[in-house]
DNA sequence: CTGTTAGCGCTTTCAG
DNA sequence: CTGAAAGCGCTAACAG
């Protein structure tokens, strides 16, 4: 067996020619006469020639790699939002090198550390829930390593990123349940830090405003996200004196510990309590509790958008530094109502 | 901003010492006087050095890079199990090049491809489903880069595998039925190709061996996994004359597109047909015709344990060429029984 | 304890 | 149209 791996260099004597002239002909590069690049490519082929890419990598200052970092791979959003990635990448010849943070910034950070030392050309990330510093990103910048975020944004400055307007989803969603008749809406909202916590604050004022209503700051509440965060800020809803007649769940997710809570508050769902929420994952069209509706966040959009910005960053990032202008791409989510036969 | 990128050489000259001498300071090797060595490495602190490592891979021949090929990234079972290999791969500073080949044996071949290219130092892949020739993977063997599977295991001899034990997890399921009473017990399979399918059918027929029941080829039929394949196969058990009262399902995910099929034929869930499935998915947690039980499979296990057998793959690789002795995990399946509670 | 040297495999000027 | 040579950044004999 042939175990050996074959080089230029080899079939540069094997043919008594020079590695350049090799390399040339591989490339098809027009200055090398259809004779030699034949022999060349016969050859190659037949001694199974594999270019080797770190040698290219490492010499093009290139790695055709894109890094991903996002919080848990097995969220289905984010499952789905790198399946996106992935397809996008994988249609422009790039590779995805992946890693999950584990909503621990310390991870994060350390992630960024090896993707960097990996020479990624690009980097794109969600970020952890608690992630309130930024250096690592800001670090990133100076070796030409393009940053684009997507999701979980951070609030930085000059950044390119693609996510969902959640403030219009949650205006959508606030709507939806007052034409049902709900008065009193409460909102079970992610940690602050997040921009889709704060645009889901904005959007549900929004519509407050519109349909001049009073705002009762009560109604809504961060959380962290944990079970036990999600049982105790939803028990504290509906223990208000200004109670809810109906809820907005931060994800799907959220949504299913709520529905716990309500459970154990001898609650029924849909009566008591009905729920909206966002992500419309598949769980919802076999769930037991379905929300009325659910914010469609278009995460395979989401990670496949992301990436094509990557590549257009990427095409020009030679020619002209562009560090004016950012990629905002803002998605209109698109509220997904359930219909009764599931309900 | 000091944009540049600090190399070896410089801080060498900076300090009028040789190259060798600062690559050997930056390691701590032992030969190195402990002034310098502090010069050294104070001087790079300073410097910001960051290790070039696609030099490093290049020139070392190795990437602390794993691939990983597997179908479908958002299928729960799939992103579970490269969480498990992910976490187990960057605990041993190793990162992880992924690529989905959505079941499509061409785009499998090509990634296969692209892994060796990018010089991964091994591969981990389960199998797209309709995957039936293995030159890619023999191939590969070539290159010294270990391939491991997991889950999906094709047909092959001496190949390192981890996967659960279907026919142990099918014989339990079937016992289990036998035990609440059904006679007739159907099967929705899958593909033949794929080792867990004949699996299944080992266990089954284990199962009827031991209970001394005789053998109806006909209440076991395999299909392609696609939403309509199971519509029919569905519908086709359960218009045979030796009726099946309870069908294995192959996943939790066709078991929802089977209860679509009997919902179709006006039958009742659990009355006229009960289900049992496999993998123990979340949503079964939260489904509206949850099955019976569900064989769990471990998925974040075997992604794990498939990594941890490449790290020792890797370890070894050099000193022996074990190419006698291969790696067989089999995990041991466990049997979730849905409490009542949730039915 | 430290320096010199060579080389990993490839591309790419610069000369013919 | 082709060859010679340099060099990407790093490590590792080998030689002091």
């Amino acid at each position: 067996m042939d175990n050996k791996i074959v080089t230029i260099k080899e079939i540069a004597t094997k043919l008594n020619i020079s590695p350049s002239t090799v390399s040339r002909a591989l490339h098809d590069h027009k200055s090398i006469g259809l004779r030699t690049k034949a022999r060349v490519q016969e050859l190659a082929k037949e001694l199974n020639y594999e270019p080797n890419q770190t040698a290219i990598f490492f010499q093009q200052r290139k790695t055709f790699t894109i890094g991903v970092i996002l919080p848990e791979l097995s969220e289905a959003f984010f499952s789905s939002a790198i399946s996106g990635i992935e397809d996008c990448a994988n249609k422009n010849k790039y590779t995805v090198l992946m890693g999950q943070s584990h909503d621990d910034t310390e991870r994060e950070k350390q992630l960024v550390e090896t993707m960097k030392n990996h020479r990624v050309d690009g980097l794109l990330v969600s970020i952890a829930k608690n992630t309130t510093t930024y250096e690592h990103f800001e670090a990133i910048k100076k070796y030409d390593i393009p940053v684009v975020f997507f999701d979980r944004i951070p609030s930085m400055e000059n950044i390119h990123y693609v996510a969902c307007n959640m403030a219009s989803g949650t205006t959508q969603a606030f709507n939806f349940l007052r034409k049902l008749g709900h008065k009193t809406i409460g909102m079970i909202n992610g940690p602050m830090n997040l921009l889709a916590s704060k645009e889901r604050v904005e959007g549900y004022r929004n519509a407050l405003t519109k349909a001049r209503l009073k705002y009762d700051p009560s109604l809504i509440i961060s959380c962290d996200l944990t079970t036990d965060g999600i049982h105790k800020v939803t028990e504290k809803l509906l223990s208000l004196k200004n109670k809810p007649t109906a809820i907005i769940a931060f994800n799907d997710y959220v949504l299913l510990d709520a529905v716990e809570a309500v459970k154990k508050l001898k609650l029924k769902i849909n009566k008591d309590v009905s729920f909206v929420s966002y992500a419309n994952l598949p769980i919802s069209n076999y769930s037991a509790h379905p929300p009325l509706a659910s914010v469609e966040q278009f995460s395979y959009q989401q990670g496949y958008k992301a990436m094509e910005i990557m590549l257009d960053l990427l095409s020009k990032t030679n020619s002209e530094n562009d560090n004016t202008t950012f990629y905002k791409i803002i998605l209109e989510p698109q509220l997904i109502i359930h219909t009764p036969a599931t309900l």
